[in-house]
DNA sequence: GGCATTTGACCTCAA
DNA sequence: GTTGAGGTCAAATGC
């Protein structure tokens, strides 16, 4: 089964698949997005101590002495908290360039933000890994570590509340593998091992969502001996409160299915978790919706400090997943949705979308059984991936970011329209994928109460895989390689957090690794194009003069090329 | 003692 | 009606 976690190589000792910089930027960014899995780790503290042998020490065994476990770097505190204002020094507006302008290029809009791409979950860090896989020749090796993708979903990974379970698993899909790629990650990088503690699923449970792990095991990895009331067992990726009432072995599978409910009073909302027999979460499933606000993270953080991991936790994810829900996954979710602290705002936002999805579908029934339901809501998504029984519905990603905000989802974007919509001057910047039949769109605006965000909302989804970046062999490497994460199940919503803006973007430039000069096509290919493209001659240039406009004209020189179908809807936006 | 997890038994539903 | 699978309950157990 080519389930979006399942099929990850996990084995702590294979290469991983995602290289982090040991730069600041990265452990910080990374560890905010890792918090979180408690009801993972207790889960797999009991697996593993009926055992009799602890997870680390089979990490040990699989991976040999010679690799530290990690537990043996304490993590850092990390400073999360964003600045109000973007302040960054490798990035400054010019004169004469307004950010709507900026708006106008789906350039800008994907390379930024160190926030996990709102249609692919890819972090726009794989830019790193383009870069260092051009340093280091592109081993094949190293082409894994663009594989790294992390829903939102919020999410999840996070995981995202998916509310309506069938909505949020993708995230949660993406979340662990996100979290998996931790895990591998961290057994060959003693620097990152310190940073991968926790872990928040992007999402409603985004998510999210999110990405699972292993970021739990990784925990449970770290501090083996602190009592289960200390690691808030309770609290899971997606930011709410689980109980387990039961488990149950699937037949068909070997991996043991665990039964959660929300221990909020009276919240129907309930979710099952499967894990393969290493503890890794295989899929996740949330039922029904919750009937209140998240918890808020106070005790997250207070348990989180008692084992020095508090500083890297803010809030869940949407889930990313989503997430994923919100968004991952969902997030993952969102968590997948996966849900980092920068998610946490939308949580409510996925809540929000999820119950309307669910009032306004025809499908709904309260009167119908919940197995029933969640098994026609799966396969009524038609987004039946395997392994994965929920997909986020629709999915809004709204980005706060610092000046400028690159959705890094590597998809070719068209832009046929821009139209300013009632309630907000800034304009709303519409494109559509590029790929044949394709039929998702989306479109960007700069919101009105903050010219710092940028809301992007996504509709429909994509039944391609990521293309591979033209005029650049190694762009390809950046994008996530399978289509777990080229869905965008229509809308989630996520608030991405200003902590991006802290983040220096890499000084890297296509000239310094040797790169290929900037191409057009690295416009649109957005992720192909990373953050190296703010450091790039070209693309500095580029963002400097003040007749960015008309260069930005020329690059999408193909957007003019467009059928009229762009010129006519063009005409009805504007 | 309180709370969460475990786990066998029971219930529900669909084939 | 039977059977099997999935979901839930609740007593036992652990922290």
């Amino acid at each position: 089964m080519a389930s979006p976690t399942g099929s990850l190589e996990t084995s702590a000792n294979s290469r991983p698949p995602f290289s982090f910089s040991t730069s600041p930027f990265m452990s910080t960014s990374f560890s905010d997005l890792l918090a979180g899995h408690d009801d993972n780790i207790s889960i797999n503290n009991n697996k593993e101590n009926r055992g009799g042998l602890s997870l680390s020490d089979r990490i040990a065994e699989r991976t040999g002495p010679g690799v530290p476990k990690f537990k043996s770097i304490p993590p850092p505190s990390l400073p999360i908290s964003p600045p109000p204002i973007f302040n960054s020094s490798y990035f400054a507006i010019p004169p004469g360039l307004s950010p709507s302008e900026l708006l106008d290029s789906p350039v800008l809009l994907s390379t930024s933000n160190i926030l996990p791409s709102p249609t692919t979950g890819t972090l726009p860090a794989q830019a790193f890994n383009w870069k260092r896989n051009s340093q280091q020749g592109v081993k094949q090796e190293d082409k894994s570590f663009s594989d790294f993708s992390f829903q939102p979903q919020s999410r999840p990974l996070s995981m995202i509340p998916t509310e309506e379970a069938s909505r949020g698993q993708r995230q949660a899909w993406n979340y662990e593998e996100a979290s998996k790629q931790n895990r591998l990650f961290s057994s060959g990088n003693d620097a990152i091992k310190s940073e991968i503690t926790n872990y928040q699923s992007f999402s409603p449970e985004i998510a999210t969502l999110q990405t699972n792990t292993n970021s739990n095991e990784i925990n449970q990895m770290n501090q083996p001996q602190v009592p289960q009331y200390l690691r808030e067992s309770r609290r899971s990726d997606d930011g709410y409160n689980w109980r387990k009432y039961g488990q149950k072995q699937v037949k068909g599978s070997e991996n043991p299915r665990s039964y959660y409910k929300c221990t909020y009073p009276n919240c129907p909302t309930k979710k099952k978790v499967e894990r393969s027999l290493d503890g890794q979460i295989t899929e996740i499933v949330y039922k029904g919706t919750h009937n209140h606000p998240k918890p808020q993270s106070t005790r997250r953080s207070s348990s989180s400090s008692s084992s020095a991991q508090a500083s890297q936790v803010i809030n869940p994810p949407v889930p990313n997943e989503n997430q994923d829900p919100s968004f991952v996954s969902t997030q993952v979710d969102s968590a997948a949705t996966p849900e980092n602290s920068s998610i946490s705002v939308g949580d409510d936002e996925f809540e929000q979308s999820s119950q309307k999805t669910k009032s306004e579908g025809d499908e709904f029934d309260e009167d119908e059984p919940d197995a029933k339901r969640w098994k026609r809501e799966s396969e009524n998504e038609g987004l039946s991936v395997p392994g994965s029984k929920t997909v986020r519905e629709p999915r809004v990603v709204v980005q706060t970011t610092s000046d400028i905000d690159i959705l890094d989802d590597g998809y070719r974007w068209r832009k046929y329209g821009q139209k300013v919509v009632k309630g907000n001057p800034n304009p709303r910047s519409y494109y559509k994928c590029t790929y044949t039949g394709c039929p998702v769109r989306k479109h960007v605006e700069r919101a009105s109460h903050d010219l710092r965000s940028v809301i992007t909302t996504y509709e429909g989804k994509h039944n391609h895989d990521v293309p591979a970046a033209r005029g650049s062999g190694s762009h390809s490497m950046n994008r996530p390689s399978t289509g777990e994460s080229n869905n965008h199940s229509n809308s989630i919503a996520a608030v991405m957090p200003h902590q991006n803006s802290r983040v220096p973007i890499p000084t890297i430039t296509a000239s310094q690794q040797g790169q290929a000069p900037f191409t057009p096509e690295m416009l649109q290919s957005p992720a192909s194009f990373g953050f190296s493209g703010f450091s790039n001659p070209v693309m500095s240039n580029y963002m400097n003069h003040q007749s960015s406009q008309h260069h930005q004209d020329n690059l999408f020189s193909r957007t003019k090329e467009e059928p009229r179908e762009d010129l006519f809807l063009e005409s009805l936006l504007c």
